[in-house]
DNA sequence: CGGTTGTTTTGAATAGTTCAAAACAACTTG
DNA sequence: CAAGTTGTTTTGAACTATTCAAAACAACCG
């Protein structure tokens, strides 16, 4: 029975996914959980932890899977390796600074639907818009000064 | 003298940039000339056509001074290699095909600002925003009726 | 034409990620 | 609840795209 009460466990929502429930897949969440956006080391240094056998290849394949079936999302900003974040579900966007590569969540521009729409399309079926603004952050800048 | 006429030769462009003119630099920006988006292994292979001694690390370093004088863009669409296109100044956009990893350029969505102005700039001092908006080229979506 | 500085060659190294086979553990079914 | 099936993790290796470094070289200034 897969009832969704709206506030599932990890277990569940694992579960709900088609993916078995093992305890890397639970340290890997955890380790996201509430955090910005880490990269395949951070999450593995952090799965360690708590569960020391983990293997970096396993945190891939976990990785893998879980942004496979949306639990978390994989963003790739140009000049930095993968990073995965929690927030989902809502297509959010990013700030990168272009100096220290912090990475901060945005709600989308304009409501919802400038983001999706393109001014022709060239063809394409057009699935997901993805924007990325590049600047300072506050703290480079003061350090910029 | 640094007289722009409005169509500078390629070599003036160089110049004007603060580059030295050399051979395997006139290739690679002949080679990006017309061209979509290229990496840097097919601008390579273009490049070796007219100058066979060409390595590919001068490529490399041609394409690192280029995209840092202005004279080219580089994009890094997450799952390819990093993309080399001759049109700039304007800041357009990408449609990236999931399937075949196809890119086309498309204007900026709305006029102009709406991309650059995100709803929250959480203290970033924003330089420029990306769109890159991902489905499938029309190519790829009669092969998958 | 000679000197200086920037560029290219050559050769090697690196980061991040993926692949593959074998060992293993989760869920299913009887 | 035991045994089997299937998916997951471990272990070990490979790979791609890219960068680094030293030496040879060429462009441009005077």
């Amino acid at each position: 029975m897969t009832t969704n009460t709206g506030h599932e466990s990890t277990a569940e929502r694992l579960r709900s996914a088609g993916l078995k429930v093992t305890a890397p897949r639970l340290a890997v969440l955890d380790a996201l959980s509430g955090h910005g956006h880490d990269d395949a080391d951070t999450v593995f240094a952090r799965v360690q932890q708590e569960l020391p056998t983990t293997s970096l290849q396993a945190v891939y394949g976990v990785l893998t899977a879980l942004s496979g079936a949306g639990l978390i999302r994989k963003i790739e900003p140009a000049g930095s390796p993968a990073l995965y974040e929690s927030r989902i579900g809502d297509n959010h966007h990013h700030l990168v600074c272009t100096s220290c590569q912090r990475v901060e969540d945005v709600d989308c521009v304009i409501g919802e639907s400038p983001c999706l729409t393109p001014s022709a399309t060239n063809g394409f079926e057009i699935h997901s818009a993805e924007v990325t603004f590049w600047g300072l952050c506050g703290e480079c800048r003061s350090r910029t000064v």
